[in-house]
DNA sequence: ATATAATTGCGAATAGTTTGCAAGTAATTC
DNA sequence: GAATTACTTGCAAACTATTCGCAATTATAT
């Protein structure tokens, strides 16, 4: 799978590419599920800590800035994944169960059908579809 | 608008009938948008009162014997609505200027097309939609 | 009417997130 | 390369939404 480069997308979007921004990010980037301000900083791995409220401004630039999106919220936590060219928009599953996240594949056009109601609403710019049910493993454990 | 009628729901769900679940139930019928616990706290009028703390407790109670369902989240609050024959489910709009919540219609046969990938994974039970955009009055306001 | 079990109010705790401010650091200019 | 400037960060405290323990209250069954 491709990835970005956090260095690389941190001065393409004119932010100031520092080592936290680079450290919290590259884990974002290197995750295949979405994740929170916590993940992220208990995640650093080795020397580098970046303060918690620290975490949560980056985040926040990101999304400003257009590097994440905010995937969904669980349990009053919010989580984001990249909205980079390599994370096309999908919906979420979760299993109500293990709480597992599984990303779904790619919207597709006709998916954005669904959506000719709203567009007259307004201009959308940001969907959001989460699916909560009881995974195959799960089933058959219980 | 057919509407259900509290005590009947609460009694059909094998819940306590109160005075305080009638009233905040009450709330919730009557109102043609999802609510979060505060609102909820607050718009209680005349002279009953309901903790706070109890209102979550009913907001939880009533999620779980499925009179309601959780709409959407908000920053960080839960917004909620009735899960019955009268609110089927649907998707939500919300403009980020205004923040104005606008439900969308009944979710149709062929939108759960979009989940055929998803009840591979699992058993679907709650679909959560919510876009979010600049609505019409905004943009022209602008 | 009484007994029993569930519900409620209250206060305090918790979890996630935000903020103010002083100190630190990246990028710019000389 | 050092000085300047504006942006970032750490820290502690504040805030918001939500939950919990416990004693007092109340709905239903007897």
């Amino acid at each position: 799978m491709d990835r970005c480069n956090a260095t690389e997308l941190l001065r393409l979007k004119n932010v100031k590419v520092t080592r936290s921004r680079i450290a919290i990010l590259d884990e974002i980037i290197a995750s295949d599920n979405p994740v929170n301000a916590i993940d992220l900083h208990n995640g650093l791995s080795g020397q580098l800590t970046v303060n918690l409220a620290t975490v949560y401004r980056m985040l926040k630039l990101f999304v400003d800035v257009g590097i994440l999106r905010e995937a969904f919220a669980d349990n009053g936590t919010q989580y984001f994944e990249m909205a980079c060219v390599h994370n096309p928009a999908h919906a979420h599953f979760q299993c109500s169960k293990c709480k597992r996240i599984i990303c779904l594949s790619p919207l597709t056009f006709e998916d954005t059908i669904l959506f000719s109601e709203a567009s007259k609403i307004g201009e959308i710019n940001e969907i959001n579809i989460k699916l909560k049910g009881i995974c195959q493993k799960c089933r058959s454990t219980a």
